[in-house]
DNA sequence: GTGGTTCAATGGTCCAACCAATTTCTGCAC
DNA sequence: GTGCAGAAATTGGTTGGACCATTGAACCAC
């Protein structure tokens, strides 16, 4: 039994029509992020659906995080939409308590790994350069405040992601990332948090400036077990169950 | 400067609070997988908003795979619910093409890479005995159809992100894996697809039952690293503006 | 300019009704 | 009683219209 290319026909798919029609009114446009889409009545209006339809419609989307919806002001485009993109929603039971944290730590450390060795491999000289003064700021930050260097590090570690030519690195660690905020207030009784980890990022970018795909992998490896190894010390200081 | 902690206050948040009475709800009735929840409109009478509010709410659930709604029939649970679950919508732009999946497949190589290597710390006697079986099942199936075994191949995988101790990988890779699907019913040209990465899965299999954790990354690299191969041959082989 | 006020535009919520798909009930034929 | 077709109730999907809350721009007094 061969199978048919027959999609079930539906009678109703009203909020897929429309965004897919207005997936394409935004290439046809040529909208990018920040600009902003029309009103939801026009919208009503021009597609002859009801304006709860839209509504429906563009909830899905802010639910993607492809739009943003500001009251009084309008409905504007937070990333780049075609007609063909993939989602692909993920949901993380418990992500609040310590174990989630490692879980999701560990994620990361596959992920920097990875995205640490294609760098290696793909960077120009002018993505390099970009690592580098990432990093420069970074080391400088930390130098100067004793160790709260946490954006600059970030940024660094974005450069990286940019660098490895595939965008889902990025995507993927950012919203592990707002995570990591929620947990990072409680300060965990560890005082030099993120201490350790400090040496490796230059270690790493040497690894990547000399495209040595092993070596950068090798590295990154090493700087997230420095920050589990925080991460376990802090959680033995602490009475976990405060943590909620 | 430093940062207040001052979250712009919500005086409004209906939907929000809908979800979050919802998912309350849910745990205290301590509904599962496939379990009808309430009408929209009993939630809206209940709730005192309206069945509108409702329908947001539920959508935003729905476009986040833990719902299913059945005209005329009642909305039901896909997955389990808990309060504190954090949301990491990924869209990947364009990944019908070569490109999208190439970049899927770099994401996949890293988690299978750091999946092996946890497996072959953390899997006691029980769990690689089940890899084993998995193996077992795969290469007879292999050899039996010769090489269509990308179910088996599925569940081998599965078990290892299973015996990995950390669910996030089962639940990464297996939303990419719709991906996949979805590509590989274009052969490709391909014929013998992934014939290649074959004898990997018995050498994966290896490092982790001798908790080798070092071994079974490289292992796993190799494996992905001949599908990406098998992949760009056919990616030679065939147009690729036919794939649109 | 500065600081308020007004006002139109826009997203957020509500209501009441109807449509469409599904399920359940009912009643008839056998 | 059984089985099945049709009616009725249930439930999500859609519509249109109304009003509220927030925003931002225009306007005005000072």
């Amino acid at each position: 039994m061969t199978e048919f290319s027959l999609p079930p026909i539906q009678t109703t798919a009203r909020d897929d029509a429309v965004l897919k029609a207005l997936a394409g009114f935004v290439m046809q446009e040529a909208l990018g992020p920040g600009q902003r889409l029309p009103t939801e009545r026009i919208l009503a209006e021009r597609l002859k659906v009801s304006r709860n339809t839209v509504r429906e419609a563009l909830t899905r989307w802010e639910g993607l995080g492809l739009v943003e919806r500001r009251q009084g002001s309008g409905t504007y485009l937070k990333a780049a939409v075609s007609p063909d993109m993939l989602h692909m929603p993920l949901t993380l039971a418990g992500g609040n308590d310590f174990t989630g944290l490692m879980r999701t730590l560990e994620i990361r450390r596959a992920l920097e790994a990875e995205a640490a060795a294609l760098c290696a491999i793909r960077a120009g000289k002018a993505e390099i350069a970009e690592i580098e003064r990432k990093l420069g700021i970074m080391e400088e930050a930390f130098h100067c405040r004793a160790g709260m260097s946490a954006e600059e590090d970030w940024e660094f570690h974005q450069a990286i992601y940019r660098a490895s030519g595939n965008p889902l690195f990025e995507q993927i660690i950012a919203a592990m990332h707002e995570l990591f905020h929620r947990f990072w207030e409680h300060p965990l009784g560890v005082r030099d948090f993120g201490h350790a980890s400090f040496p490796y990022h230059r270690t790493i970018y040497e690894r990547i400036a000399a495209h040595d795909p092993n070596g950068a992998r090798a590295e990154a490896l090493k700087l997230i077990a420095t920050v589990e190894d925080d991460l376990k010390r802090g959680a033995a200081n602490l009475k976990l169950s405060d943590l909620k």
